[in-house]
DNA sequence: CAATATAGTTTCTAGACACTACTATATTTA
DNA sequence: TAAATATAGTAGTGTCTAGAAACTATATTG
């Protein structure tokens, strides 16, 4: 078995996944962009952190953003801490048509796959994108469940256990802790998210 | 487990592999094309066959193709059967060059996860990417070791068996079972392909 | 033989994206 | 605290991708 294999075939199932033909008559950048904005947390709904994630320049998240704003898909609101800074928010339209996510298919297709290997093959998803984002020097991103810089203050058996983030000194809320972040650093080994009872 | 999740992750990785900066000169299109020709059959190099496995237009792989041979990686020859058709090889240069592959990273990648589930993983695509392709009403690129066209002629035991295939109706060379074909049906189960001894 | 289908190309246009300024606000440091 | 530097974001320009439509040449069908 040869990796050249399993890449050519990531490659090509994100390709013809997305091809489809513009659902909605959004492109390919914007609806990565509304999916971006979607997951991130507070701290990286911001363009530059789309830029990089994305693993392309400012400008031209800048004009994504911008084309999804005047489409009504997005509202900006300047940051209160950094005046520079802009916070980009879904709006309900947004969230409707995400519904209809050209990804879709590719979604139902996973769906479709053995549950018991589904668990599996995201990790091996996971790992390798891990491992190309940091072969090309690019930020990885991914939730406080996993990164180093989540502390949790309180005691766990009570209820109000409260958590922070060590990075940016900023309380988290318990909802928070899924978001996508910019600032993620991979901490902890992969743990399982523990039920919530 | 959510599908979507997966859908993700593959599209993302796909797009974060390949923007690493066009090695050699080389577009995106430009290396699917060299990746194509380096592995479809005889009766799959031409550019509506490559149009249509990469889901565009011909209009579009034309342009591809014609860049690809004024910079020498491909020479064209016309069909002797059909003569609106063309057929186009690789150069020794294309050759060269697909060594360093912008998907070299991603390769890397692939190879590093563990080697018992490589298998599983590169099934898990192939079959998400068949029932993607039949969604979307495109057809599916396969080889001729299970595809239903395969017709072998003469007893197994005699080490000259011919194969043929049953839509082109043309006999089939040994090595050219492995060639990725346009006109492919899914017949047989996949199946491993039996060692050669 | 006429009508239609198919292989391929060309032209035109919209959008993606990189690059290079440029503005405004933060942060650092001297 | 003032100056230098860094960062967030935008604007404009040029190149390239890719789709749409029109077109040529050859095959196939009725």
């Amino acid at each position: 078995m040869n990796g050249s294999v399993i890449a050519e075939l990531v490659f090509h199932l994100g390709r013809i996944a997305t091809g489809d033909g513009l659902v909605e008559g959004l492109t390919a950048a914007q609806w990565a962009a509304l999916r971006y904005f979607d997951q991130a947390n507070r701290f990286s709904r911001t363009p530059s952190a789309f830029a990089a994630f994305h693993a392309t320049t400012r400008g031209t998240a800048s004009q994504t953003i911008k084309s999804l704003e005047t489409q009504g898909y997005l509202t900006r609101m300047r940051s209160e801490n950094d005046r520079r800074s802009v916070r980009l928010v879904l709006t309900d339209k947004a969230r409707g048509i995400l519904a209809n996510d050209p990804l879709e298919s590719l979604s139902r297709a996973a769906d479709s796959l053995p549950p018991s290997i589904q668990g599996h093959f995201a990790d091996a998803l996971q790992r390798m994108l891990s491992q190309v984002s940091q072969e090309q020097g690019k930020p990885r991103f991914g939730t406080c469940t996993s990164c180093q810089h989540l502390e949790h203050n309180g005691c766990s058996r009570q209820h109000q256990a409260t958590y922070a983030c060590g990075f940016t000194r900023e309380p988290l809320l318990l909802e928070e802790l899924d978001g996508v972040c910019i600032n993620f650093i991979p901490g902890k080994p992969v743990t399982m998210k523990s039920p919530v009872t």
